[in-house]
DNA sequence: TAGGCCATCTGGTCCT
DNA sequence: AGGACCAGATGGCCTA
């Protein structure tokens, strides 16, 4: 979990938002100078509003125009209602897409800790899809090693995975066989893409860091494959033989993309 | 002090 | 009509 989980909680410029405006924090001169007087309770502000728009309508003490002011203030009053009902949505609508953006930090490869400043959202959003994009290569990769080291040899049956669960921590999450009959379409799309053209951009914010910058390798469509039983152990050959050193080697290459991932948080 | 990042407010637009 | 989504504007906080 990011000890920081809540962007609203960590920030001291962030206090409820509903008090703040009512206490006349709010800023936009360009359309709506209701507030623009600083007053510090809701019932001071509501007061205000109410002598703001005695003044706006006219002289006091008219019976007539007494009860139009009434029904005006009123009708600000709704109005103010309405703002602050709006203003809560928007600010809950953004505090969930910030709770979903602490998500994705979380599965990020990157320091986390209290001691560790956030990634910025545009930091997440180009590491996370730069993530997305080399675990695909790295999972092409991977399908390509086994199947030179098992290529034609291998014809017992084997579970394929592409999601393997937790009873083998040992492997990586895709390991698959390139004989195995359903993977055969996907280990055959090993045909780049050209998507390197699509990266407009990247490395633009933060130049030198490797995950946000174009992978060498284009990614590929992930093809599908058997899921393990769950917690039962895979009985297939691959699954019961330690990794070859190649793919270890790939663990290595991952542990090194999350210490340079350390950057961002400069 | 400038710039980056952020939270919030706001009005407009689209959808249900 | 009301809610979701979006983009622009604004000011606060923090860091180099």
């Amino acid at each position: 979990m990011n000890s920081d989980s809540s962007s609203m909680s960590s920030r001291a410029s962030s206090p409820d938002m509903d008090e703040m405006y009512l206490r006349g924090h709010h800023h936009h001169h360009h359309h709506d100078n209701r507030l623009n007087s600083v007053s510090s309770t809701q019932n001071d502000l509501l007061q205000k509003m109410s002598e703001e728009v005695l003044s706006r309508h006219g002289s006091k003490g008219d019976g007539e125009s007494s009860k139009y002011k009434i029904k005006k203030q009123l009708s600000e009053q709704d109005l103010q209602q309405l703002r602050l009902k709006i203003n809560g949505r928007e600010r809950k609508r953004m505090h969930d897409l910030n709770l979903a953006m602490d998500g994705l930090r979380e599965v990020m490869p990157y320091a986390h800790g209290p001691s560790v400043r956030k990634l910025s959202k545009i930091a997440t959003l180009l590491l996370a899809r730069n993530y997305i994009l080399m675990l695909t290569s790295s999972l092409e990769e991977m399908k390509r090693l086994v199947g030179e080291i098992y290529g034609g040899h291998h014809s017992a049956f084997h579970c394929g995975t592409v999601g393997h669960p937790a009873p083998h921590p040992v492997h990586p999450p895709s390991t698959v066989h390139q004989v195995h009959p359903i993977l055969g379409s996907a280990l055959s799309s090993s045909t780049p893409s050209g998507l390197s053209a699509s990266l407009p951009g990247i490395g633009n914010l933060r130049p030198g860091h490797s995950l946000l910058k174009t992978p060498a390798t284009p990614p590929l469509p992930i093809g599908s494959g058997f899921q393990h039983w769950a917690g039962l152990p895979c009985p297939c050959t691959i699954c019961q033989m330690p990794p070859p050193p190649q793919l270890s080697a790939m663990a290595s290459s991952m542990n090194r993309i999350t210490a340079e991932s350390k950057d961002l948080m400069k």
